[in-house]
DNA sequence: TGTCAGGTCCTCA
DNA sequence: TGAGGACCTGAC
């Protein structure tokens, strides 16, 4: 299956960090995860190579998840009317795609990452998956599904300590018992959002923007973490600080702050000048 | 062997 | 109200 005329990084896009199970393959192509099925990416120019254990509906399955429906382009266009001097910072990031993942996923893998580094959070959520994730067969190997909330709610603390997730046990024990009422997540302004999903223990801001911007495609958020920080306060004349840094990106980049945050991760860790 | 990691919570002025 | 320390654990 052949997805013509994209414009994509795909690389860039998928080991930007936002996604902790991406395989990159000898062939230069990518075997992920996603909620039902195992995929495998070849980017050919602007061809997109598809092959799944499940070609049900694959194409209209990646463009959602690649978010190719999203006119980047024009986004990128008015953010640099906006902001000229983001030139030359998104032109580093063309073909960069915010994913849209499955939510659940996304509060337990951000809930595990915070005071972590992004090997020891995939290794974890490889072997929770492991564990209580359905098996797939694809391409003569297995691969283990994201675990589905009916298998993990009964879990325990102790239960998670197994995997090294240490003191977030408790955090995702209480995430566990609240998910039913974070139903309406979608429904809710960012703001409001924002406030119920920092009601559960070991969700901060970072992480419940983190969840909003990959879980549910809420590009006006702010996501700041150390990285980010680092470039905003080494590039612009602001204060070190998560407020300052905070203000100055709802100021600057209005409803794509989100975005933006993400484009600044991926040049500050990604690529290096 | 020690430090650090894509944060958050808790305590104490 | 805000600053600063504590927190699991494994990769480097």
């Amino acid at each position: 299956m052949i997805i013509d005329k994209v414009n994509i990084d795909l690389k860039g896009t998928l080991l930007s960090g936002s996604c902790f199970r991406a395989i990159e393959e000898d062939d230069g192509s990518f075997t992920n995860i996603l909620s039902d099925r195992v995929v495998n990416l070849k980017q050919d120019g602007n061809k997109l190579i598809i092959k799944s254990s499940n070609m049900n509906n694959i194409e209209n399955i990646i463009k959602e998840y690649l978010d190719l429906g999203t006119d980047y382009e024009s986004i990128n266009k008015e953010l640099i009317k906006m902001n000229p001097n983001l030139k030359s910072m998104i032109d580093k990031c063309n073909g960069y795609k915010i994913l849209n993942q499955n939510s659940f996923e996304m509060f337990i893998s951000y809930i595990i990452s915070q005071n972590n580094n992004v090997k020891r959070i995939s290794k974890t959520i490889e072997s929770i998956s492991y564990d209580y994730g359905e098996k797939i067969l694809f391409d003569g190997k297995e691969y283990y599904l994201f675990p589905k909330y009916e298998v993990l709610k009964n879990l325990k603390e102790e239960d998670f300590r197994k995997y090294g997730v240490g003191f977030r046990d408790k955090y995702l024990v209480d995430f566990l018992n609240k998910y039913k009422t974070l139903n309406d997540i979608d429904k809710l302004s960012t703001e409001d959002a924002l406030k119920k999903l920092m009601t559960v223990k070991g969700i901060g801001l970072k992480v419940a923007s983190c969840i909003l911007l990959f879980g549910y495609k809420r590009m006006d958020v702010f996501p700041i973490d150390t990285w980010v920080k680092h470039y905003i306060s080494s590039n612009y004349n602001i204060k070190n600080d998560i407020k300052e840094i905070e203000k100055f990106s709802k100021k600057s980049f209005g409803k794509y702050s989100g975005l933006v945050i993400q484009y600044m991760f991926h040049v500050e860790r990604n690529i290096k000048d």
